[in-house]
DNA sequence: AATGAATGAGGGTTCATTCAT
DNA sequence: AATGAATGAACCCTCATTCAT
């Protein structure tokens, strides 16, 4: 059991867990599934119903009005799963103690890339709420902002020995994270956009190869030597 | 001045020109501002008209449906500014013939950094619409490719020139760009995302900065050294 | 005791003596209580179950329908409790012989206001009904002029005899009855509307007071003299 | 033009003045005929839209909820007509100086019962609203005790008048205007429950009987003789 | 060209009622 | 007898779109 699994297993405890039912679970789904194949707004509760098999009345029984199901689908993965994750993240690290950059690199990397990859309808739904909502990125930019913050000591940690090491640029933490971000996202945004209706053709991203080259492009840089 | 005016006038260009009156122009003007601001779904046709002071008949005088309009705003984004930017962009290079990587960087950052921020709006909207549904984004990510492919054998004239010289890694033109791309964005999505409510506030992206930033990443990588 | 008690035990019975389980009997308090407070659409079977601390699913055990619920509790109150009460009534008060008009009016008025004060809810209950609906006006009406008519006769017999002592004023029954009638709601009226939230506050009415006024008022009317 | 034209024009005015169209007219004038008729909650925008010959939107152009409309139709009632009569009325009465206070009350009551058929649909709406829901009625309990208030002052003055030619008994203010309520309610009352689906049908009241009764049962009461 | 009243299809939501457990 | 999850018809309301002026 590696990282992945973690991933995958906080997803699905936070929706199997709570006391939801059966049906309640296929309207999550259905939800999840709609609103990021064809956005919230245009997403109706008959719909949903409908892919959930199950009756409009279902639908509103543990959710009182439509925006509920959304939150219900994003406040797990915000409020528990980023900060959570960021914190078994550098704390797996650390314990790790990777000596080489590249090999911290490589695992950091791959890792962010399923966890995008694994979650891309809730990424779709997330972003496509943040640009379409000015308070809404106001508010997710600040909630990312606290959960970097948090952890952050633990990056200056990490980093700091690598940049000992010379194996680092010594620029802030922030701006070695953003870049990192990044690079992951300029793969991981295609199959972000793409579809999914062929759920068979969800892996269209080769995480090995994908991994390969950020690292590379990460520790080499598009110069191929220092001045 | 310079390539600065070059992107606004473009914009300018798709408004004015056209036999669009004045009221239509405010249609349009207040229709950007809301989808922007609201998302398209969640801005209405009577909040169009109030903001454009006009009535809701007005708005349909130029326009037939409320999805006319977004087009009336996205088209010329997508359909003449990206690829003539892309061309006039690699001539201008061409010509100039930069003979320093660092300088075409910090030229073509400039540029691209420039280009979103002044039209964040319009970015805003296309991305959530992108987000929003999948068929329009396969579609964008299509016109992209296109537009890319149009342009690509220019970019491989350039780049080879670089990388002949030793200044430019040996990589395919395409991974180039997305790292490129990739780095700007970065950047550009803060501004992008936070609100523009105070018009006066709206140049909150030091652009000299982060045009510096940016390229000194892309020069040297996180990493300080080549092993 | 005396007379109150045989309302209370009239109406008390009705809800005792059925086949009616204590759960059952909770569901009709509940529905009294909501329909009496916000009206019988207003009031849905939620809330009944609720505050009767039972199941939804409970309460359509033995009442078929919402609107059976209320008819349990109406009709016990029109098809029995008013015909049998005018005639234990008027039973009583010609076993009685009160030789006096007004020890007459004294008794009439005293147990009608207690009626109308004890049954408040329903009563409340009864009014909305009738002035919501045009056909329950109507046939409610028709049920009262039949209960009427069919004491008409014992209160001809008594009043026959007041008049004849010169003590009542020549006047068919049912004027004599509507105005008296009118005297007593004009005094009931203000604590059938006013809420039975804090049960200790609901009897605002001083039963002795009021008695007093109201036969004042018939006997000597608002003429101080006659002409 | 008698009293009753006063009547009539007010509430003509309240419907007609404004800058409502002929449609909202036509919907305030459904929703009239409808909440009278079947009640607030029985009523579907559908139904008010129907009668009104009108589409549902049309229905929601001026009047943003269903509640609005009943507002629109029985505040200029409450809040315009019911204290503006009260002056008028008593400063008409003053004016004309009835010496005689069966004049008074010929004048009073007839005013009252016209008033009171004249705008029955209107009055069946607002008691079905008290008995429906006791805020309601809370709340317009008080606003008629502030109503009488403001014109207390007045028919004390009247009434003295009365009371020192020993026309009228020495009863406070508020107790004989409730008998004189009472009574008048006692005869509309009927009429008031009674349906209108025939217009034609729509004075079944003798005016002139109705308040010769009145008065006679309020100037001599029920006794034939003082003792 | 412009207006704004009018339209009506369709959406989110409620709630009386049913039924498997 | 009792439960409470599930149902679906119907309701209030919104909003893109039309059209007479």
């Amino acid at each position: 059991m590696g990282k992945s699994n973690t991933v995958e297993d906080l997803f699905a405890q936070a929706l199997d867990s709570s006391e939801l039912s059966t049906k309640q679970k296929a309207v999550l789904q259905a939800s999840l599934t709609l609103f990021s194949r064809q956005g919230f707004d245009r997403t109706t509760t008959q719909e949903i119903a409908e892919l959930a098999q199950v009756s409009q009345g279902t639908v509103y029984k543990r959710f009182a009005t439509k925006h509920d199901i959304l939150e219900a689908l994003i406040e797990p993965f915000i409020d528990e799963i980023i900060p959570r994750l960021a914190v078994d993240f550098s704390e797996t690290v650390s314990a790790r103690h990777l000596p080489d950059f590249g090999d911290y690199l490589s695992f950091v990397v791959r890792d962010r890339l399923e966890l995008v990859v694994t979650n891309r309808k809730l990424v779709r739904i997330l972003f496509a709420g943040i640009f379409n909502n000015q308070h809404e990125a106001t508010a997710l930019l600040d909630k990312v902002s606290q959960a970097v913050e948090g952890v952050e000591a633990r990056f200056t940690v990490i980093f700091s020995h690598y940049q000992r090491e010379g194996q680092l640029v010594k620029w802030p933490v922030r701006q070695i994270v953003r870049y990192t971000a990044a690079a992951i996202i300029s793969h991981a945004l295609p199959v972000v956009l793409m579809g999914d209706d062929d759920e068979a053709a969800a892996q269209p991203l080769n995480l090995d190869l994908a991994t390969e080259q950020i690292v590379d492009f990460l520790r080499h840089g598009l110069s191929p030597a220092t001045a």
